[in-house]
RNA sequence: GUGAGCGUGGCUCAAUGGUAGAGCAUUGGACUGUGGAUCCAAGGGUUGGGGGUUCAAGUCCCCUCGCUCACCCCA
């Protein structure tokens, strides 16, 4: 037999026991904010016809995993999840409800070369509302996203938010280059500053009193001085409504702001964008999103508005890790786990059962080793009470051991139950 | 796609160009009901792969594959 590689295909990455109690408690959460807000889960193929998935991305497209299936028919993993929900709004539109307010926690796959908090294959989980052109609905989204934030205990995060339309009035106003360029060169502003920019802007041929026009616009700190660049255009007065409806929200101002330079990849975006981004690990944006209301028109000829986010859970779990952001509750997998020896086996069978029956979380040792080393997969796992099945049982009593507090009683198994419910409950909240 | 750094038992890492090693893990034995123990012993490697320089290469050079980080872009 030819030795093989064992590996995992570049960009992919295997779960542990250790890596999923922390990202269960990160989706958990993600998903009770969800649902109090009203947003209903769906599901969607990790396949699309490639008709599906070209032409909606820009550059994009060639990150795409790309194949033919065995009839030679072209498919492709997808890319995000807002392509296939337009998709689903276009094929299924008739048994929806609008404004159609959905979620979506699944994996994404993108052929790019990995990094720090850049991965191939990954979980997204996307916010949408669709069928509706109200800002109500870009500033629901937006607030789902600080909600998310504030309940994972985020502190230092802030929610940029610029307008689309205002970067073509931008682009229209200097009549140079293309939309797209004057995006690209924006965007930069973070990394490079107002020197890179230029720099940018005059290597993609936009003339130097262009380019200080845009530098101009990139010194806007707040919407008030946009509308005076601006005027009263469409996009201002957007941001305006959207900025009034955060503050009835109760977002504090802290954590968000209009920011001129925020542009955006995607091709599919219309309207308001939005992106979260955190100081402290240097790790790109946690959320992004936008409107993109010509997107599904793009599959039917009717046009139907849409906004929505993603949250990159990824990114959000790495932020939690660095920052050991993560309670110390999600450790352990169960409340109890009941220990034996070779003549009692079978007793610890029917107590594990009675546990179990009590609703208490109970793992039963399934190995062959003798009470120490079952003591110590006990405390390797995390695990706070060991119920000892011992000679004891004989006259109905087990031994009671706390692993933190190292204190034994022998019980009858009432007290057991009663005893660890209590403690398995205060631990609960 | 571009650039940089790194590849040595399953894992973490040693080894001036001069006999490939340690710790952990694994397996067997000792230890009969209290925190992954301890003691004894054993197995495990074409130093990622290929070529070159040299009396001699884990070490130097070239190619290739892989990993990591950055750029581009993105979550």
């Amino acid at each position: 037999m030819v030795k093989q590689e064992i590996r995992n295909y570049r960009g992919m990455r295997d779960f542990l026991p250790e890596d999923m109690r922390r990202r269960e408690y990160v989706f958990g959460i993600l998903e009770e904010i969800f649902k109090a807000h009203g947003f209903e889960k769906i599901e969607t193929p990790a396949i699309e016809l490639w008709e599906i998935l070209s032409g909606k991305y820009g550059e994009e497209e060639k990150l795409i995993y790309r194949f033919k299936d065995r009839k030679g028919r072209d498919i492709g993993l997808r890319y995000d999840l807002t392509v296939p929900l337009a998709r689903v709004v276009a094929q299924h539109k008739s048994e929806l409800t609008f404004p159609f307010k959905r979620y979506q926690m699944e994996r994404v796959w993108r052929a790019d070369r990995p990094q720090k908090g850049r991965y191939r294959e990954f979980y997204q989980c996307d916010v949408d509302i669709v069928g509706t052109k109200s800002m109500l609905a870009d500033a629901e989204v937006i607030s789902v996203i600080y909600e998310t934030l504030k309940r994972l205990n985020f502190k230092n995060f802030i929610i940029r938010i610029n307008n689309r339309k205002l970067i073509k009035a931008l682009y229209e106003k200097i009549g140079e280059g293309s939309e797209l360029e004057v995006a690209r060169a924006v965007d930069k502003m973070d990394k490079k500053g107002p020197r890179g920019v230029k720099e940018e802007l005059l290597n993609r041929g936009i003339s130097p009193s262009g380019s200080d026009i845009i530098l101009k616009a990139m010194e806007i700190k707040d919407i008030k001085e946009a509308k005076s660049f601006y005027g009263n255009c469409e996009g201002v007065m957007e941001l305006e409504e959207l900025f009034s409806y955060l503050v009835d929200y109760g977002i504090l101002e802290e954590h968000f702001a209009y920011d001129p330079s925020l542009a955006r990849g995607l091709d599919y975006y219309t309207g308001p964008i939005f992106e979260t981004v955190v100081r402290k690990p240097r790790i790109g944006s946690i959320t992004g999103g936008g409107r993109y209301d010509g997107l599904i028109g793009a599959f039917r000829g009717a046009e139907i508005p849409a906004t929505g986010t993603s949250l990159g859970v990824e990114r959000l779990i790495a932020v939690m890790e660095e920052l050991s952001m993560f309670p110390t509750g999600i450790s352990s997998p169960v409340d109890v786990i009941v220990c034996h020896f070779a003549e009692t086996k079978g007793e610890a069978v029917k107590i594990a059962s009675k546990l179990r029956a009590e609703g208490i979380r109970t793992d039963l040792y399934t190995g062959e080793k003798d009470l120490r080393a079952q003591l110590g997969y006990a405390a390797g796992n995390g695990i706070s009470f060991v119920v000892i099945v011992g000679d004891e049982v004989k006259e109905g009593k087990v031994v009671l051991k706390n692993l933190r507090s190292r204190k034994q009683k022998i019980l009858s198994l009432q007290d057991v139950i009663s005893e660890v419910k209590n403690f398995a409950e205060v631990r609960g909240k």
